[in-house]
RNA sequence: GGGCGGUUAGCUCAGUGGUAGAGCAUCUCGCUUACACCGAGAGGGUCGGCGGUUCGAAACCGUCACCGCCCACCA
């Protein structure tokens, strides 16, 4: 016997277990031949991260996805992993660190600190995989990976190779978004432009042997220092003659030229620019172009450097703004300061550091080149996003796809596997000051030493350096850029940068690992064939690639999705996914940004202790509409609570019914009216969900499976059965419970990818009576319900649904008690009507409450009359009723029923409308005009007789 | 500056050319042992404004207003 509620926590963690225990989740599980396959890579979370809502949203719509597909039959893998997530575990790290004011992470050194960071990893690595378990999340555990995995790993180092050697991987010195706290680079993505207050500052740089003075605007003064150039257009009168001299740099004295270029807009500020090629983006490039030596005047945290006056060095970057400002001003160069908005670039994460663009040498992809095959997938229909406009915001970025910088000065994550050593002096580029270093790049060491000793010649023994990069390149190579050069340069005994190999010893070459690592994108890019096992060819990479769909947030189109894509492309010649489906953000119930600052945080975990996993995933689902962000309210998951103790109880009354499962029951050999109409409404519904879900219109799915099973199974068909099953006659009990059985089976099935745990509950405890269940829910067959329905038996119900809802709905408003009985007397029936009556009488006594059923030729005085079909429905209620309120209900009714006619009248009267409309849509119009016309005349002769 | 999305009942939201919907909230009544996390009934919307297309518009087009998001180098 079911108890009389659900309770979730005493059912999910057991139902877990068992499904585990039976490998339901495996690859493969349950698949049946031919079916095909569906695949599906979880967007891996931050290893040491924890669940929020927008994981709980994606996963349930994953594992409804699954779920649906396993049931069909289909050879399913839902692989699931962690990412390593560089920055964000290393900054974890690193923050325990100081809390428990150990030695930081320099003082550790490299090697005991990536220790901390595997040791924290192996401590919280599975906090939240185990959230994603209590969701009800059916991936395939035992295929788990974590982008930092052995296997993972060499397929990074594979890919890097391979793009290396095509010349798709570079390095080179460019302005990127630098971190100074990090003191790492960023990627465009990491950084958000937040307007703020800022003021604009208009200055006057003397010209060289001449009294005049040039004008130029900024919003970062301290930059000045680093000032090359003020640039003017060519074609600006005011500025004409000043092109070709020079100006005198305050505070420095540096001559520098005033320079002709099209990025001076004549129309802003005075129109002449200072520029600074090592501070911004925009003068790097006037920089190139005119051949100007940029002059970073930065620290890696953003102090000023040594190529600064001696009086600003060592102070960081807003002290040096006053102090800048304040020297100016003395000497009569500050000519006056506006405020202005400005848009001041922070890191997206904690929104509090200021971002600077800052010259240093990196490893770029030419993603520009990997873009091109990836935007032709989506552009010939290969890839889809859905909803489609997505792949609007897909094609804007990729069309405009900049290098991709993928070295960060980070520790946490895949090392680049690149070798430095100096370069020969027979080597074509040796001594070209761009040249750099010579680059050796290999998968493992032993292959760089190889390839090394190719280079230098088999005499030279290679000595690998431990020390850190910056010193190896300050001493070796020319190397103004700056990193990180804090660190002893003396390490090395070699001093001469114009000529690094003069010192060497014949025997010894130092070789020099890359110390950065890549970008936790770029491992996360090969995700979809990583975790299958490339570069090896297994038979899962065989098997499941391409996936099928990739569920994910439109937050990591550009970070993940569009790289996927290149690299899905590049290495396996093929997309990894057909379909993108992007769904929306969570925000709390009055659409803002749920975060912890302002606590409006709804933590997915608590929403599964209260209320179970079953109601939390069914929330999600149903709110899961397309191309909208969703608010979440409480009082949806309470409501789709009690839908689960709903179908709990329902499934309780079928207990308490007898309703067992038959083996031989067929549902289209029953005989009962209603047991047809249920069984046809059993297929529509199945159908319906099904569509929804191949639509991926998760939220239709879930309400076409609610309106079913609340408001059909539930309201009508389980109250139309009790009469039936309290009834003698045997033959129509017997069918009725089988069908209702059935129905449940049905429902179990249809709901179960949404609501696994209350649904494998049920499955289990109505399997205990009736024949034994051949197999778990998770791995049952989905419904495939054909040639089920019956037009006939589905309008006698619709006839009767609207005689007790109009009988019901007289009643209180004629304040009929409740528990009262009342007679009925049909007027005008015909012969369709009394059959109904008669088949349904029991119904129709019981849902109504009637005393008894009779047939009359006069409506009785005082009676409440309601019409429907041909026949009056007479309530003779003399003394019961106050006929001056029947009398305003039916002139109420009348008048409505006049509007209606008034509408279809216009519409059939128009010869537009007859001429041009769908012969069928005015059909419709002339069929409910005939209704309506044959109903407003009984509502009137029913009005008539209270008068 | 460019782009995208939104504006429908008190609240949260469905609804892509043919009778305006759901859940919650509100009000009324609860006889009936599946369920009060329930049942029955009711009220509540000129679908943001204006213009257009159409026989017909919440829906399609244009425009405006407001809200939100994304992208962008304007000193």
């Amino acid at each position: 016997m079911l108890e009389k509620t659900y309770d979730p926590s005493a059912v999910e963690g057991r139902i877990y277990a068992a499904w585990q225990e039976a490998g339901a989740f495996r690859a493969g599980a349950g698949a049946r031949p031919g079916a095909g396959s569906f695949t599906i890579v979880i967007p891996p979370p931050n290893v040491t991260g924890s669940l929020h809502i927008g994981h709980a949203l994606n996963n349930t719509l994953q594992d409804i996805l699954i779920r649906f597909n396993r049931m069909r039959g289909k050879d399913v893998l839902w692989q699931p992993g962690t990412d390593h997530a560089g920055i964000a575990t290393q900054m974890i790290v690193e923050r325990q660190l100081m809390e428990r004011q150990e030695p930081s992470r320099r003082e550790l050194g490299r090697e005991k600190f990536l220790e901390r960071v595997w040791a924290w990893k192996a401590e919280s690595g599975g906090t939240i995989i185990n959230q994603l378990k209590r969701l009800g999340a059916s991936a395939d555990w035992s295929r788990e990976r974590f982008t930092m995995d052995e296997g993972l790993s060499a397929a990074v180092r594979k890919v890097f190779i391979s793009l290396y050697e095509k010349g798709l991987i570079y390095r080179a010195k460019r302005l990127v978004n630098w971190h100074p706290e990090l003191e790492t680079a960023i990627s465009d993505l990491e950084v958000e432009n937040i307007e703020t207050q800022g003021k604009m500052w208009h200055l006057s740089y003397p010209i060289e042997n001449s009294s005049e003075a040039i004008v130029v605007a900024t919003t970062r003064p301290e930059t000045m220092l680093g000032d090359v150039a003020v640039a003017v257009h060519p074609d600006d009168p005011r500025y004409k003659g000043l092109i070709g001299k020079y100006a005198i740099l305050p505070l420095v004295g540096r001559r520098i030229p005033i320079i002709a270029d099209d990025y001076a807009d004549p129309d802003m500020g005075s129109g002449a620019v200072k520029i600074t090629p090592a501070h911004d983006f925009n003068d790097f490039e006037v920089g190139q172009r005119h051949h100007l030596k940029p002059i970073n005047i930065f620290t890696p945290d953003a102090r000023i450097n040594a190529n600064a006056p001696k009086e600003y060095r060592g102070l960081d970057r807003f002290e040096a703004r006053r102090k800048v400002l304040d020297a100016l001003e003395a000497i009569g160069a500050v000519l006056w300061a506006e405020d202005k908005t400005i848009m001041v670039p922070f890191d997206e994460k904690t929104k509090r550091v200021v971002i600077e663009p800052f010259l240093t040498d990196q490893w770029f992809v030419k993603a520009e080149v990997l873009a091109q095959p990836a935007l032709a997938s989506v552009r010939e229909g290969r890839t889809r996003f859905v909803p489609e406009s997505w792949q609007n915001t897909y094609f804007a970025w990729m069309e405009n796809i900049k290098p991709w910088c993928i070295s960060r000065q980070l520790w946490w994550g895949h090392q680049i596997p690149a070798w430095y050593g100096p370069r020969m002096n027979t080597d074509p580029d040796f001594g070209k000051p761009e040249a750099g270093m010579k680059i050796f790049v290999a998968a493992t060491e032993e292959e760089a030493r190889k390839q090394a000793a190719a280079y230098y010649g088999r005499q030279i023994e290679m000595h690998v350096s431990g020390v850190g990069s910056a010193a190896f390149l300050k001493a070796v190579g020319e190397f103004e850029t700056i990193q990180r050069d804090r660190l002893n340069p003396s390490a090395w005994n070699l001093r001469k940068a114009s000529d690094p190999f003069a010192e060497l010893s014949d025997s010894k070459v130092p070789l020099h690992r890359d110390e950065d690592v890549l970008d936790t994108w770029f491992s996360s890019a090969l995700w979809p064939f990583s975790t299958l096992g490339w570069p090896e060819e297994t038979p899962e990479l065989a098997r499941y690639y391409p996936t099928d769909v990739l569920v994910t947030g439109f937050d990591i189109i550009f970070f993940w999705v569009a790289r996927m894509m290149m690299m899905g492309l590049e290495f396996m010649g093929k997309e990894p996914f057909h379909t993108v489906y992007v769904h929306a953000l969570v925000r709390d119930e009055h659409g803002a940004k749920m975060s912890k600052t302002k606590g409006n945080v709804i933590d997915p975990l608590n929403l599964v202790d209260e209320y179970g996993a079953d109601a939390t995933r069914f929330t999600l689902a149903a709110m899961a509409a397309q191309g909208r962000d969703m608010r979440l309210a409480l009082a949806r998951v309470e409501g789709y609570r009690n839908f689960v103790t709903k179908l709990w109880n329902a499934a309780r009354f079928l207990e308490m019914n007898g309703c067992a499962r038959k083996a031989t029951f067929a549902p289209n050999r029953v005989d009962l009216p209603v047991n047809r109409w249920i069984v046809g409404a059993t297929a529509k519904a199945v159908a319906a969900v099904q569509k929804a879900i191949e639509d991926y219109k998760f939220n239709e799915a879930a309400n076409a499976a609610y309106d079913f099973v609340w408001g059909l199974f539930c309201d009508w068909y389980l109250e139309l059965a009790k009469p039936i099953l309290n009834g003698d006659q045997e033959a129509g009990k017997l069918e009725t419970q089988a069908t209702a059985a059935w129905v449940l089976d049905q429902i179990l099935k249809l709901l179960h990818p949404f609501m696994p745990f209350v649904t494998e509950e049920l499955w289990s405890e109505t399997g205990k009576s009736g024949p034994p269940r051949d197999r778990m829910l998770v791995l049952s067959e989905w419904p495939m319900l054909t040639g089920l329905g019956d037009p006939a038996a589905e309008a006698e119900m619709s006839w009767l649904i609207e005689v007790v809802s109009g009988i019901r709905s007289v009643r209180q408003e004629m304040n009929v008690p409740a528990g009262a009985k009342i007679r009925l007397v049909i007027v005008g029936a015909g012969e369709e009507t009394g059959t109904r009556v008669e088949g349904q009488l029991q119904a129709l006594l019981r849902m109504a409450r009637l005393e008894d059923i009779s047939y009359g030729s006069d409506v009785p005085d005082g009676s409440a009359q309601i019409v429907i079909g041909e026949a009056t429905f007479a309530l003779p209620l003399k003394g019961v009723i106050d006929l001056d309120a029947e009398r305003v209900r039916l002139k109420r009714e009348v008048a409505r029923e006049e509007v209606e006619i008034g509408k279809i009248d216009k519409k059939l009267g128009n010869e537009q409308f007859v001429a041009k409309a769908p012969e069928d849509v005015i059909e419709e119009q002339r069929q409910r005009r005939e209704e309506a016309g044959a109903r407003l005349e009984r509502l009137k002769a029913a009005l008539a007789r209270l008068s």
